[in-house]
DNA sequence: CATGTAGCTACAATCGACTGCATGTACGCT
DNA sequence: AGCGTACATGCAGTCGATTGTAGCTACATG
C-alpha cells in the first residue's frame, strides 16, 4: 500500500509530490507551508490530494533548502563556557525547551579555552547561518560583539550581564543580599565570602551581601572576600584561606554551589562540623544541594526558566519584536547548613533595605511575559 | 581601506568575490575549498589574489548553501533524555569537542517526556538533514530506529547498548564487579544494591556485582536489589527500603551517584554515618564524588571520552570507515564512603574472574584509536 | 449578461555553493 | 622535439524550497 521510499529511494521532494498529483511544485509549496484551514470549496480537494501525497510518501521538509530561500535558519546558536556544569547545562535544558517550542533548534557549543578557539567557533556558527546567538559566557572578548553587529547577528546573553546588552540573569544583588540578611539575622558578624570569579553576576551577588553588613554598621574586610573558580577546589582552597583569618569567621557565603560543596569538604578536614560550627550558604540551588548529607542553604535562582526567558527574548527580537533584559527573582531555601546552631539565635528583625526599592540598576524586576 | 560590509551590506559571495578578483565563481570555490597549499608556480598568483579578496570583503562561507549541493550538513544530532544531569552533560561536552574538531557541529535535543514528543524531536532532526545521530536515550521506541534505517540516517548510542545497534558504553559488567570484589575483599557479606532503571547499562552494573557474590557462595536476593530512578530522591527511597530488611545490609552498591548522594541523606537521617557504620559506593564518579563532605567511593567511566569516542565512531561510519562497539575500561576509585571501617578490614586476595576475559559479550573492550 | 473580485495555480527567477564536462595550458619525460 | 599527463579554468546545470507576477476560474453582484 505504502511506498514511504518510492522508486529509487531518493526523498520525495516538492517537484514529485507535484508531478503525483498533478500540480506546480509551487503549489505544493503553498499548501504545506500554511495550516490547514477552510478553503474555497472548488480547491480543497487539490489542497487535500497534494497533502495525501505528501503523506503517503512520507515526505520530510528540507529545512536547508529553505533556509537559503528565505535567509533564515530557525537555528539559535548557543554560546556556553563549559556543558559539564549543571548550572549551565539545566540553562541550556531551558534554553532548548523554549526554542524548539516555538519551531527553532539550537546548536550549542563550548566556548572553555582559548580566546583563539572561541572565535573559530563563532566564526561557525555564523557561517551555519544562525539566526541569533544566547551567549553564557562571561569571557568573550569585545572583537566578538563587533563581529557580531557587523553582521547583523543579534544576540542575548544569560546568566550574565553587560552595558549595552540584552541579558537575562538572576537578580543577583537582591540574591546576595537575603543571604545577608539571613546571616546577618542569625547573629553572625563574622563572615567570609567565597566569591568566584569577577564576573558582573558573581560580583552583584557579593556587593549585595556586602551591603546589607555595612548598613548595619559592620565592615567586611578584603581578607574576607576571596576569589576563586567556581568549582569544588576552588571552594576548597578559599575556605582554607578564609580560616586562617585572624578573626575566624563563623558563617560562610560561597557564591556558587560548587564551591560551596569544596568547602564543605575543607571544614570537614578542619574537624569543623557544618551547621554547628559554621554556617554555609551557596547560590543556584542545584539539585544535590538539598539532598547532600548536610543539606546546603542556597539562594534558588530559576535557571530553566532563565534559560527559556533568554530564547524567548532572543526570539522576541528575531521576529521584530522588542525585548529588555530582565533580572528573574531569587529565593532563599535555608537549610540544615545554615540553620541548625548559630552564635545568637535570638530572630533580630532584619535590617530593611532602604532607597530604592531593590536597587537594581535599571534592570527590569519581572519577568518577561 | 577595508570594507568589510562593502556596498549594500550584503555578505559577499562567491559570485561578487570572483567579480572582483576577476575570475569565474567556480574558480573561487575551488580555491576556497582546498586547503592552502603550493600550487603551481603560474598560478599560485590567482589564487593568493582570490583569498586576499575573499579576506577584505569579510567572506563567510555558508554552510546551509554549500550543504543543499553536496547533501551533507555536517552536522550531527544529539539526543540526550535530560541535559541538566553531570552525566550527560558532560558525554555531551566529549561529544561536541570530538566533533567540532572534526569539523562537524551538533543539535543536541532533549527527549524528555512523551514519546511523542521525542518523535518530533527527531523528526526535527532529519528536516535539518543532519548527517547522523548521536543517541543516549535508552526509551526510545522501535519505531524510531525503524524511522532511522528507512532514511538512511547512520547513528551510534552512547551510555546505552542494544542488540544490532553500534555502541560505545563503559565496560559496565567490569564495573560492577570492581565494586563487588571490593566490598566482598572488605568483608562485607551482606549487600544491598540500588540498581537504578532497568536499562542494559544499569542492569550490566548490577550483574557484575552480583557474580562476584555468587562466585564466592555469597547470594544475592531480590530484596537486595532496589530499582528506582537515577537521581538523589530515587536513591533515598531505595536507601529507606535497605535499611527495613531483616538482615541489615552493611555496604550499599548505588549504580549512580546521584542516587547514591540521595542514599548519604537517608543513611544520615537513620543516623547512620557513611563509611563507619555503612560502606556506600557510587557509579560514574562526578566530580562532586570526591569534594563530599565524606568523599563517595565511586567507578570512574571516563564519561567525556565516551562521547568523543561515539562522535569519532559516528564520524567514521559517515565517512565511509567501518566502526565497532567500543566499551570503555571503568576503574574504582575509593574513597572514605567505603573504605574506614569495615566488619573485616582483612585483605583477602579479590576473587578473580574466570573463564573469558572481560566476559564481554562480544564487545570490543579497547577503545577505538 | 457583463463586470468585478477573491482565491488560486503556473511559470520563472532566486538563494549560494558545488560539480561534471569540455577546454586550455604548462610541465615532465623520453 | 614530441607526447602524455596533471592541473587550472569556464560554463552551465543542480540541489530543494520559496516567492513575485501574471493569468485563470468560480462566484457574487448589479
Amino acid at each position: 500500500m505504502n511506498e514511504p521510499s518510492g522508486r529509487g529511494s531518493k526523498p520525495p521532494t516538492h517537484k514529485l509530490i507535484a508531478e503525483v498529483a498533478g500540480v506546480h511544485p509551487s503549489t505544493v509549496s503553498r499548501i504545506l507551508r500554511r495550516a490547514p484551514g477552510p478553503r474555497r470549496a472548488d480547491f480543497a480537494e487539490t489542497e487535500e490530494r497534494v497533502r495525501e501525497v505528501a503523506k503517503r510518501l512520507g515526505y520530510r521538509p528540507d529545512l536547508t533548502a529553505a533556509s537559503l530561500r528565505t535567509r533564515r535558519s530557525m537555528v539559535l546558536g548557543v554560546l556556553l563556557p563549559k556543558l559539564h556544569d549543571v548550572v549551565l547545562a539545566t540553562i541550556l535544558s531551558g534554553i532548548d525547551t523554549a526554542a524548539f517550542g516555538l519551531g527553532y533548534q539550537t546548536i550549542v557549543t563550548n566556548t572553555l579555552g582559548a580566546p583563539e578557539r572561541r572565535r573559530e567557533r563563532v566564526e561557525m556558527l555564523l557561517s551555519r547561518r544562525v539566526d541569533g546567538l544566547v551567549i553564557g559566557d562571561p569571557t568573550l572578548d569585545e572583537k566578538i560583539y563587533e563581529e557580531l553587529s557587523r553582521s547583523r547577528t543579534l544576540h542575548v546573553l544569560v546568566n550574565h550581564r553587560a552595558e549595552g546588552h540584552v541579558s537575562v540573569t538572576g537578580n543577583d544583588v537582591l540574591g546576595g543580599r537575603l543571604v545577608g540578611e539571613h546571616l546577618l539575622q542569625a547573629g553572625h558578624r563574622e563572615i567570609g565570602i567565597i566569591a568566584g570569579p569577577r564576573y558582573p553576576t558573581a560580583l552583584d551577588r557579593v556587593r549585595g551581601c556586602v551591603e546589607v553588613y555595612e548598613r548595619a554598621g559592620i565592615a567586611v574586610g578584603r581578607a574576607q572576600i576571596v576569589h576563586t573558580d567556581f568549582d569544588p577546589q576552588g571552594g576548597r582552597r578559599a575556605a582554607q584561606e578564609l580560616l586562617t583569618l585572624p578573626r575566624r569567621p563563623t558563617a560562610i557565603f560561597a557564591v556558587n554551589d560548587s564551591a560551596a560543596i569544596g568547602a564543605m569538604g575543607a571544614l570537614r578536614d578542619n574537624g569543623l562540623v557544618v551547621g554547628r560550627d559554621m554556617a554555609l550558604v551557596g547560590y543556584n540551588d542545584i539539585a544535590i544541594a538539598q539532598d547532600l548529607p548536610i543539606p546546603l542553604s542556597s539562594v534558588h535562582t530559576p535557571l530553566r526558566e532563565m534559560g527559556e526567558t533568554a530564547a524567548r527574548a532572543l526570539i522576541d527580537m528575531l521576529e521584530g519584536r522588542t525585548s529588555g533584559s530582565v533580572a528573574l527573582q531569587p529565593r532563599l531555601v535555608v537549610r540544615d547548613s545554615s540553620s541548625s546552631v548559630a552564635p545568637v539565635t535570638a530572630p533580630v528583625t532584619a535590617p530593611r533595605t532602604r532607597g530604592e526599592p531593590g536597587a537594581n540598576d535599571g534592570w527590569a524586576a519581572a519577568p518577561l511575559k
